[in-house]
DNA sequence: GTATTAAATTGTAATGATTTCAATTTAATA
DNA sequence: TATTAAATTGAAATCATTACAATTTAATAC
């Protein structure tokens, strides 16, 4: 599993520890691009684990956002949706359906909003686009 | 009272009863540009008007929401924040203190991003700026 | 390999923002 | 002034998330 080797690293390289659930969990947001919630990575992992706590769902997501390694998104109103943090990108949810799809293209002025608000002597560390309306999908079935 | 009249003149042009409790919430986002929570608007209303419940501001800010009028942050991963709808603009969160700063830096890229998600066929409705890290104040104080 | 220890895991209980709901009141209109 | 749909209210319920204390485990040093 080339996979596991890199979740394996990537824990290395940041120091914490390589625990079974870790990687269970880097494993669930690498395979499943949905920016799953922490209860539906719990209920898919309990399957295959079944004294996995919904605690250390909960640890987990929260030590490895503070690693920068995945992202929490706060797109959704009333959970928190996780996805694994590689090439900068954006968020669209629909207000209807509530899934969310990801938005590629490159915004080059977010480097100079980020300069601007640095200029002011805050400190950026995270940057989030989100984007809310009416998914393809749900526009099709309301003309329906 | 110009505001109040322009307040009256919105919930107007919404098709939006004029009740006492919306102006008052409208008038307490037009005054305060902190970005309060619902409980923040409550606990400073219900000392002028103690029969106001907690569950009208909810009511309302969530009418007011729906209308446009005034938008939802979801900047803080704890709770909602609401902020008047004015022009277009992004806003930066403390992660230490929490404070929200609002950020106007006119992207025009925002608009292209726009149209390329409209082009996959979704429809967009809001568009959110967020950005995270330390603010100046909360820098000052780590380097004492 | 084994002992040590700080960190991680677990399950339960608590927290707290938000929502639900049914009864009462009120703004808008005729 | 009467009517009615919408708004307000307060109490109770919901549910994502956090706190906590006991147990287990990964990493390290011997």
């Amino acid at each position: 599993m080339n996979a596991v080797k890199n979740h394996i690293e990537l824990l290395k390289n940041h120091n914490i520890k390589i625990t079974q659930q870790r990687l269970e969990i880097l494993h669930y947001l690498d395979s499943h691009h949905t920016h799953p919630t922490a209860d539906e990575i719990y209920q898919d992992l309990v399957k295959k684990y079944p004294s996995l706590s919904k605690t250390t769902v909960y640890n987990n997501l929260e030590t490895l956002t503070n690693e920068g390694i995945i992202q929490q998104l706060t797109i959704c109103p009333s959970e928190h949706r996780y996805d694994f943090n590689k090439e900068m990108h954006h968020h669209f949810i629909c207000k209807q359906c509530g899934r969310i799809y990801d938005v590629y293209f490159p915004c080059p002025n977010i480097e100079i909003i980020k300069k601007d608000i640095m200029k002011s002597g805050h400190k950026v560390e995270e940057i989030h686009g989100y984007f809310r309306g009416i998914c393809k999908e749900c526009l099709k079935k309301r003309e329906e």
